[in-house]
DNA sequence: TAAGTTAACGAAAACGATTAAGACGATAAT
DNA sequence: ATTATCGTCTTAATCGTTTTCGTTAACTTA
């Protein structure tokens, strides 16, 4: 691999005026510029990251953290979308990215932290991990930048999925449609969890609505059996619901394979409400009623928001964003009224 | 951060000393060696990545370049599924990923292999890209261990997807369901396509069934709006197909859609058939046929050979794995016979 | 006792870059 | 004529490691 050095004494410089020609300084002549550059691209010289982090106290590598509790990695569409146009809008500012393995399961393992200060990143996103690991709060109190996804620290910048909009939506619509008897099966205990379950129970006391107990259970995200099993014991109830809210629209299919096989028809029968709006479900009939989540818009955020913290910690506000999304009307939730 | 330097003045030895002991040289006294790893653990001693690979010119970091047609990046189901398990399986062996980002808008960017030769990957993963892309042909050939997914160059290790048995699989079936009037709405030209287009040729050839010019169509992959345009088209034909194959289980579900809006049923009227074997396929009902890629061994394998490629060079063999999957038979093929 | 071994550690170079400080002519100001 | 200013370029230190040779003292062996 071709250095500075190479290249000094091919032009017959001092290393330090390669590198200064090539980083553009001023106290380099004009005609030594463009010598040097010639020469280097000629050459083939391509910089050497690792010796400029040495001296810079720089990356431009910033680290992932991700995992969910069914290990779907990243063949999860919420996490998918997010990082995606995470990583879209990191490469735009001269960014990489890499992943904090998550393999918990050798012995002698760095932990998410030393990881991270392994490869020295310049920052790092959370999402969809168990927030409450200590691991993961090590890395959070960290000084290095953190941005999370969904979930909020004292004193960490996070973006965050509208949860309570888009749960208040979805209600406010149901209800408006002419349902009264509404289950939900929630996903499993964690912040957002509980965001949206609070605010469904709180939308549906202010509409004077009373849930029995027995419409309300829990099911872990992107299980189908799980939601499955759930859907079933709801049909099995004296007095059926009308609408079930899943915990996201992958849950809502194994849901409705059980409503259909029970030979119930969606939505003549009964209704059914999603949550995610994976990409997939705009496309299959019958369309998924669900709410969509902006993706696009928490990874830009999270990603403008980690190279603030990063490029002018001085300015950055340490804060809560919120991202709206949208409710989806889709052919699953019957009007009743 | 510390360093080997505060380690050092911190236990009354040179800093040589301090790296031997912990990477556990034999010149290095044992109560010495303890003395040190423990100074080194009470504070918070983790090496950079960054002056450990300028001295031995390995970063345990591999490359990944990846990009398809639609700009789905990670949200792309095959990809995800392999990438999965590529990280998983090389997270294993030490390593970690970083991509290689594929923004191609700017000028003055790093082509793919300034890019690699800037992080100075040990090895580079590419899948879904334009593999005749110039830019990939000079990655490909540089002295950097490369694996690629589903495309064979000369001299690079290849993971191949089953795609001739595969596609081989699925004529079997639906030919042995009775089917002779069979449509194939196949992906954009590339090395899969073609892969496929000639097996489905072939083996209908040696069924001995015809198939008119106007049953073959194109349509991007993943594309639902294509193949919903092309599956009108073959509809309105005067002999209708019993059945039409498309490029993927995404594709399908656009195809299903036209389908369903001509008032025809799945798989009564007529018989659908998809590619890729996505997972939130199985749980919708009707169940796709399809044939079910294998992505986890596809990633696992491209993960073990690129980490051969780079560890033992000298008794690794250059060579094309195929990983063969499995035919979903699902619920929208109808039996003729 | 003299010479050879061995165990344990250190000095220093090197990897490839950045950057503060200094050097050296040439020109402009006093 | 002397000093100051300026434009260009070099010297040298430094980032945090690894690794090749020494070096030193203690211990064997003849």
């Amino acid at each position: 691999m071709v250095s500075l050095k190479d290249i000094a004494s091919e032009c017959g410089v001092s290393i330090a005026t390669v590198s200064k020609a090539l980083n553009d300084h001023s106290d380099i002549g004009a005609e030594t510029k463009v010598r040097i550059r010639k020469a280097a691209k000629e050459m083939g010289y391509v910089p050497n990251a690792a010796a400029k982090s040495m001296k810079t106290n720089r990356t431009h590598n910033v680290g992932v953290l991700f995992m969910d509790e069914a290990n779907s990695g990243l063949t999860h569409d919420f996490f998918a979308g997010v990082l995606e146009s995470f990583k879209r809008e990191v490469e735009k500012e001269g960014y990489d990215i890499t992943f904090i393995s998550n393999d918990r399961s050798k012995p002698g393992r760095a932990s998410y932290l030393e990881h991270a200060r392994y490869r020295r990143f310049d920052g790092v996103i959370i999402a969809n991990v168990h927030f409450d690991d200590p691991e993961v709060v090590e890395l959070v109190k960290s000084n290095i930048p953190v941005v999370t996804i969904d979930h909020i620290y004292n004193e960490t910048t996070t973006i965050l999925s509208d949860n309570v909009g888009g749960m208040s939506d979805l209600v406010d619509f149901v209800v408006q449609n002419g349902h009264t008897k509404i289950a939900y099966i929630h996903g499993a205990e964690s912040a957002t969890t509980n965001l949206r379950l609070v605010t469904f129970n709180r939308k549906l006391e202010e509409y004077g609505i009373e849930i029995p107990e027995e419409y309300i259970k829990e099911s872990p995200y992107r299980d189908t059996h799980g939601a499955y099993e759930k859907t079933l014991e709801l049909l099995k109830l004296r007095t059926r619901p009308t609408c079930i809210f899943y915990p996201d629209d992958y849950a809502t299919y194994g849901g409705m394979r059980a409503i259909a096989e029970r030979g119930l028809r969606i939505p003549e029968d009964i209704s059914v409400v999603g949550f995610d709006g994976i990409k997939v479900a705009r496309h299959i009939r019958p369309r998924l009623t669900t709410y969509r989540q902006n993706t696009e818009e928490l990874g830009t955020l999270a990603a403008k928001s980690l190279v603030a913290l990063i490029e002018k910690p001085k300015t950055t506000l340490i804060q809560q964003i919120t991202v709206k999304g949208w409710l989806l009307e889709g052919d699953t939730l019957k009007k009743l009224n």
